[in-house]
DNA sequence: TTATTATATCGTAATATTGCAATGTAATAA
DNA sequence: TTATTACATTGCAATATTACGATATAATAA
């Protein structure tokens, strides 16, 4: 029904789908892109190259705030967003622990 | 509106974006990592034990199947699935390309 | 004070996802 | 042949996501 039951999985599963969640969408992973290859400070206005409204951007950076992915800080009138290092270390030390999960035995799969 | 405006980004933008999304559901999750547990081939009603009506896991496994990460053999009357271990590799060097994109300078983030 | 500038939030429409009952299908068993 | 068993698919309801115009907010400039 368009929601999920979450009560049937682990605290686990739900922090990792959730996490996925938010490399979920192209424009998100549009902005990650361009705040590792800056690897600084972005000015917000920057991000709006991306074509969509700024009200959208707006939302997806929400949205990545909301994961801890990136910080925002206010700079006068405009925002400076960059990668949180703790959270960016945590995410992926993440990931790895699914992706390592697995041996590539070669000839386990069927 | 619900649709993502692919066509404003990258091929590599899209892919992760479609990627992450296989991972974006706590009931995908428990499944990857049920099949990364076994390392093996499981039959496919075990996996029914999380809960979810058989409907729903069918559902799941096929977008599963989609993304390439986990392949059905057909075994009879049953079937069997396991990791794709080619795409596995694929996929996780993907992720880490992006994961790794990102040096901690520490003091680069206002 | 009144602009202006940059960004956030609200409201809403369109589309996507999640979940499941019901049904379809395909292999084997009786 | 008719069950039975194991999934897959269909159809639909409920909820979530995406996108954006309009508007609010907050800091600075004039």
């Amino acid at each position: 029904m368009g929601i999920t039951k979450s009560d049937l999985f682990t605290a686990e599963q739900n922090d990792l789908a959730y996490i996925a969640k938010a490399f979920a969408h192209p424009a998100r992973i549009a902005i990650i892109q361009h705040l590792l290859k800056a690897n600084a400070c972005i000015n917000g206005h920057l991000v709006s190259e991306l074509g969509l409204a700024q009200a959208t951007i707006s939302q997806h950076l929400r949205e990545l705030k909301e994961t801890g992915l990136i910080i925002g800080t206010i700079e006068g009138v405009s925002m400076s967003y960059c990668i949180n290092p703790v959270r960016w270390t945590e995410v992926k030390q993440h990931f790895n622990g699914i992706f390592d999960g697995y041996q590539d035995l070669s000839n386990n799969c069927c």
